[in-house]
DNA sequence: CGATTTTGACCAGCGC
DNA sequence: GCGCTGGTCAAAATCG
């Protein structure tokens, strides 16, 4: 699970339902205000019961917006404390032993074990201490899934082609070399393995292959994460594409990885770049199919439009 | 000539 | 144990 996110203001929906767009996680919505205002009087019991309706169910609405909104602060609050605590592990590790890990002959595969294993070797106990200040204390379900989190990252991003081109060449902006090629059983066409070349010691791998069903699709996996700059910064030719999709551990989450630092100054450059048409029609594609799953943004939507529609309600 | 790609061989996990 | 499969290695070929 990757949830990036930027400043609280960054997350409010521009919500564009009729002639202007609702933000609905800052203002008090329009209507609210109307109801209370000299425009709109009702005369009689039966206008005072429908405000008194749609009064309550406007409250409750804001209550159930109110509750969201904290929710998603203290899913957030817990995401940050996991990424620093992840973080620290990393850093912790040296370099040498990383080497010396990526030297050993017998680890040509790395398996759920093989994390175990490396755990025990290197961080036992501050994977304890990471546990200590959860509460309730872990299961061992809570362990399994601390362990999927610290799982090398693997991330999925699906690109639109031209079929015609048969290349397995995805520009990025990070510098891969291949190092293999392999026909998998349940796809015709084959699937190239690259690693990051860009530093001798990076960790990342990427498999490009074209989907089985359209050829025209070219699926990327990438395993890991940089542990250096993005070429980006040094090789200004060198487009700026980092929009992952579809992380395998956490369902149908939708990344913009702008979180690396080095991307940040060359942020609207990399926006610019990114208008490129085909990619934005597979992003608003894939953006819409996984928002549409979320019942946390449906909810948010529903919100948004029946606030829009009261809106309405008290212009008339 | 160094870097990169190609490609057959090899290895390890997994299911039977 | 055996065969299948995905992933990796490494020598040869190719490229710039």
């Amino acid at each position: 699970m990757d949830l990036v996110r930027g400043p609280r203001s960054s997350l409010n929906l521009e919500l564009s339902v009729g002639p202007g767009p609702i933000d609905v996680m800052s203002h008090p919505p329009p209507y609210q205000s109307e109801f209370h205002s000299n425009r709109y009087s009702p005369t009689n019991d039966k206008e005072r019961n429908q405000t008194s309706v749609l009064e309550a169910k406007l409250t409750k609405m804001n209550e159930e917006n109110k509750i969201l909104s904290e929710q998603l602060d203290m899913y957030y609050e817990k995401y940050m404390t996991l990424k620093s605590k992840i973080d620290d592990r990393t850093n912790c590790s040296s370099p040498t032993e990383d080497q010396q890990n990526e030297a050993s002959p017998s680890k040509k595969r790395r398996t759920k074990n093989d994390l175990i294993i490396k755990f025990n070797n290197t961080g036992a106990e501050r994977l304890d201490e990471a546990f200590q200040n959860e509460s309730p204390p872990p299961s061992q379900e809570g362990f399994k899934s601390y362990l999927e989190e610290i799982k090398p990252k693997v991330t999925k991003i699906v690109m639109q082609t031209d079929p015609a081109d048969s290349s397995l060449v995805v520009k990025d902006g990070y510098q891969w070399r291949k190092y293999g090629q392999k026909v998998t059983r349940d796809n015709p066409s084959p699937r190239a393995y690259f690693r990051c070349s860009f530093a001798p010691s990076c960790p990342v791998k990427k498999k490009v292959q074209r989907s089985a069903e359209d050829k025209s699709v070219i699926v990327v996996t990438y395993e890991g994460e940089h542990n250096h700059s993005h070429p980006s910064t040094c090789l200004s030719e060198n487009r700026v594409l980092s929009c992952y999709t579809a992380n395998s551990t956490s369902g149908s989450t939708i990344t913009l990885d702008l979180t690396q630092h080095c991307l940040k100054p060359n942020m609207e450059k990399a926006c610019h770049e990114i208008q490129n048409q085909e990619f934005q029609t597979v992003l608003v594609k894939q953006m819409a199919s996984s928002l549409t799953k979320d019942p946390d943004f449906t909810a948010a939507l529903a919100n948004a439009i029946s606030g829009k529609i009261f809106e309405n309600f008290s212009d008339v």
